[in-house]
DNA sequence: TTTTTTTCCTGACAGC
DNA sequence: TGCTGTCAGGAAAAAA
């Protein structure tokens, strides 16, 4: 399940093996994939095309071609591959033909994954894909106050608001778990009881987690073959998430499902409010 | 308007 | 062995 710093990885990795690389077909096997054009109109629009960016707003992949963005989100499973041959697999939904010789494959198991596909813009944001996100959780306007002001008059919980895309980008439920652990803050405290300073605390703790994992290749907890870029090592550091142990204080990690999502806490180590 | 629930998908796994 | 049922999860859509 990628989340910002796998994300990046696999971008980091793509940008060494296909910068200026071009699409020579686009073959598509699975079409629900492709959100916002027609199965034609995606595959024309980019043969022809040559990589030249890459860049991320959140979970989002962005491949800056001469003419468009191809925005991509991965979701839970979704993967590339590099072959050498054009390789068949129930699971590979989409592959690029390119004029290297290779063939990008996107692989996504649970067909979750989704592609856009916009004319270029000065201003990514106005991608309609892009509607319901907020600043990256790298972006400088994201500080603690900033955070404070989203979340003070919601009534929901610090971990729904961690989740919530709109408000930072990036974050998805192991690293909520971890950053709620750094921040000694119990998932389920209400949003509106967190002083200014524990939003500090969160943003602090948000950054440093999320770019610590990215340094170590993102995160890999369930290891099917190992996906392109993505078979990270940060799960070794992980302090609740997928833990039965805390760490710190040796208390156990309680399990339980908040904002419908499995979520590890250490009841002693996190304080609830 | 805001929050919660459902939906999309398939593989893994539990229980019979 | 083979079947059925449940679970996981990001984000959009639907319902409350």
């Amino acid at each position: 399940m990628p989340e910002a710093p796998e994300v990046q990885t696999v971008l980091s990795t793509l940008e060494t093996q296909i910068k200026n690389v071009s699409i020579e077909d686009v073959l598509i096997y699975y079409p629900k994939i492709i959100d916002n054009v027609e199965v034609e109109t995606f595959k024309n629009q980019l043969i022809g095309q040559t990589f030249h960016s890459f860049n991320r707003l959140g979970k989002y992949l962005i491949f800056g071609l001469d003419d468009y963005d191809l925005v991509v989100h991965l979701r839970m499973e979704g993967k590339f591959y590099l072959y050498n041959m054009l390789c068949e697999n129930k699971h590979i939904h989409i592959v690029f033909k390119l004029n290297s010789g290779t063939y990008m494959s996107y692989h996504d198991t649970r067909k979750f994954g989704r592609m856009y596909l916009y004319p270029k813009k000065e201003d990514i944001h106005a991608y309609p894909c892009f509607k319901n996100v907020g600043y990256d959780y790298m972006d400088e306007r994201v500080n603690g106050m900033y955070f404070y002001t989203c979340v003070h008059s919601l009534k929901r919980n610090l971990k729904s608001c961690l989740l919530d895309q709109s408000i930072m980008a990036g974050v998805g439920n192991i690293y909520a778990d971890e950053i709620c652990f750094a921040s000694g803050l119990d998932p389920r405290s209400r949003a509106s009881k967190l002083s200014k300073k524990d939003c500090e605390k969160i943003v602090f703790q948000t950054k440093r987690i999320l770019q610590g994992a990215t340094r170590f290749g993102g995160t890999t907890i369930r290891s099917y073959t190992s996906s392109l870029g993505v078979t990270g090592r940060f799960q070794l550091y992980l302090n609740v998430h997928d833990q039965t142990q805390c760490k710190v204080c040796h208390h156990a990690i309680k399990k339980l499902t908040v904002s419908q999502r499995g979520t590890y806490l250490c009841p002693n180590c996190q304080k609830r409010k």
